[in-house]
DNA sequence: CAATTTAATATTGTATACAAAACTATAATA
DNA sequence: TATTATAGTTTTGTATACAATATTAAATTG
């Protein structure tokens, strides 16, 4: 349970690959029940099927593109609806981690605040506001550690499934430094309340959840093409 | 959202590979820790690389397997507190699903009918018991129905994720005909109450899955290594 | 002209080849 | 001896080749 599961990690052509058809579906720069040829993004991209199948695997996992049963990839729009039902999957699973964070007799909340205290640090250089891409890794990461506390291994994978898309939708949004101020004193809150393992707790996630997600999902849908 | 997504549906080969592999997982065949060497199983099954590498990534998306940071799979072991965590986590993704059937003005029951009719169509032949892959198969569907009824994609992505393990599980366990009679009374009530859009059929969902749950993995127990 | 059959094309699934990276074991050095 | 270098091996990631299946277009037939 301490090992971090990182598809992808050592290819970094798939991964660059994923990371970027991930943005364009998001955003409808697909449309949604075009059908994805392996040859065609190849030649686009410049590179073999190998690594293109691999990516269309795992947007298929993350609910992106469908299999058709006799072979090939579909795209699936992302609407405003799923983004707002992927969110609200999203503090579903995190409220049920929470709840049983709570329930366990011990549990190491280091990687919590360390997740947590990466962010303060990297938001207070001044001068040198940290770019979008940055702050949701470390938001997310911090999230991940509250999940992984739970220690609840289908849990976690369920988690780490839609997190994918969810870091996606964070870039996407380029939140600034403000928006971020406000997200971290929530975090400090939070995490403070988890070790003192306050029942409060579970109010201030969802709190954090819902406020966070209105923001999002209102920058999102200004940069969604549908 | 009509067009059922089946990864593996034209790659016979990676569909039998990954379907052994999940099965030997989760029996405790491969030791925890242990490392999947595609060379190694592509040989030992008589095949090329690329079908294991597919069956490895979607292995690796149920949770069984990890990913290591610097390339190579690891088998996660499969242990009775995970089969535990999965069964709970498989109520909570379809209870909320029926919470949002019942939210929803309108619905289509007819695949939930239909997979229901099937189940008890097949068990009703006399003489002539299904098998645990038939039932386990014919079982999940009317799950599915019920998940797809909410019409809340990413509710459904991740449901299908944790379902695959749920099957084999299901498979593994052998259910015998007598136990599944009790399944299927119940998912006619379960069905009749969904229709009525009655707020009872949440408890008699809870009710199901709690009681499927605790002969499963009683069953399951004993079948495990470790 | 509509429907069905047949041929041509396109696309995927698997096998193989090769290069880059990771791991292992041996040798060298302090 | 313990530690670092180094050579050798293993293993993966990507590219390419080929065969089987699907899709599309054309031809045929009623």
């Amino acid at each position: 349970m301490n090992k971090i599961d990182d598809p992808l990690a050592r290819s970094l052509q798939a991964k660059e690959i994923l990371k970027r058809l991930r943005t364009d579906i998001i955003l409808g720069e697909y449309k949604s029940g075009s059908r994805l040829i392996e040859s065609k993004v190849a030649d686009q991209l410049g590179c073999s099927r190998a690594p293109i199948r691999t990516a269309f695997q795992l947007l298929s996992q993350e609910g992106l593109v469908l299999n058709l049963s006799n072979g090939g990839t579909e795209v699936i729009g992302f609407t405003s609806k799923q983004a707002h039902d992927l969110f609200e999957l999203r503090l579903l699973l995190e409220q049920k981690a929470l709840e049983q964070i709570l329930a366990n007799r011990s549990f190491h909340f280091r990687p919590l605040f360390e997740s947590m205290e990466q962010l303060e640090q990297r938001l207070s250089i001044p001068g040198n506001a940290p770019s979008s891409a940055e702050t949701s890794v470390l938001d997310i990461q911090f999230h991940r550690s509250l999940v992984m506390m739970s220690e609840n291994s289908p849990l976690l994978v369920a988690w780490n499934t839609m997190a994918n898309v969810f870091q996606a939708i964070l870039e996407i949004t380029n939140m600034t430094s403000p928006t971020y101020q406000q997200f971290y004193e929530s975090h400090r809150r939070l995490a403070d309340l988890v070790i003192q393992r306050n029942p409060d707790s579970i109010s201030e996630l969802r709190h954090h959840i819902a406020n966070a997600n209105e923001i999002i999902i209102a920058r999102l849908e200004k940069n969604m093409k549908t």
